[in-house]
DNA sequence: CCTAATCTCTAGTAGAATGGTAGAGATTAG
DNA sequence: CTAATCTCTACCATTCTACTAGAGATTAGG
């Protein structure tokens, strides 16, 4: 019932994107070190963001990686799916499993909760949320 | 965002236990069997179980597991996190994490959404679903 | 007390997943 | 042309998962 350290590199770097809000690529190693994340590891998985669509790049000099689509247009649901695989909370057709058990129904129920948070939470909420803080932050600095 | 094949075993093992609603001791061998369980493998999540308190055994001829608290005194959550370990979605102080970073009250949510179905689901319940689920099957038959 | 049936405890283990690293190749801005 | 960048394939150490094996401890019933 965990997301792995690899599903969390791939929130951060589209938080990291989304948080720019520029149309301009972003170097792999600008995210990297803005979200201290391994760079070579990070290669792998905006190569895997933009192979399932939601990210874009360019290569050579000047190059990096840029949202695909409005960060409103993305949910953290996409991208922990796109990287660690589709999230049924017990592997669904469970074989050997006896026909009129209760726990499919109670696992219907856990993904329906599960993704009421993460389907419904796109990145230009989280990046609003933080500006919150941030400013909040800031002002507390002010004063 | 998933839960280990030991898990679903251990909650279909009380599940198993739980259906029985005697105080009598279930051998191994018959949980193993009803729900279609590995015995070795079982013994060790009841084992597992019981030093979490959920289970007591008794040894020896007539010997067996049985429930060391009342089917609505448990939840799925409880065996879940004696079996897997406590489930905070992303591994929490994520080191190397920026401080200012909105993902870890996202996980706050997550978290709150899945405790709200797996720690209010008591097998009492899951019980009575079944029960439910169960005669309906019979009446259909019946008619 | 004997014995068969059971739980208990320790160990091992094959295979997959996780969290990376290495390096050569392709592409592009300037 | 060249330096900077993404891209592609391969590799790898460690840990986790889902078991299996077998000897030992305990108990009911005779």
């Amino acid at each position: 019932m965990d997301v792995s350290v690899k599903g969390e590199y791939a929130l951060r770097a589209v938080f990291e994107l989304s948080r720019q809000g520029t149309p301009e690529p972003v170097k792999i190693a600008r995210i990297a070190e803005s979200q201290k994340i391994p760079q070579k590891f990070l290669e792998l998985i905006l190569a895997q963001l933009k192979q399932g669509g939601y990210l874009g790049s360019r290569r050579g000099a000047e190059g990096g990686y840029f949202l695909a689509r409005s960060p409103d247009q993305i949910t953290v649901g996409d991208i922990l799916r796109q990287i660690d695989g589709p999230f049924h909370p017990s592997k669904r057709p469970f074989a050997n499993e006896p026909l009129d058990s209760p726990l499919p129904e109670m696992w219907d129920r856990v993904e329906r909760a599960l993704s009421c948070v993460v389907d419904r939470t796109t990145f230009a909420d989280l990046v609003e949320r933080w500006k919150q803080k941030h400013s909040r932050r800031v002002l507390n600095w002010q004063i």
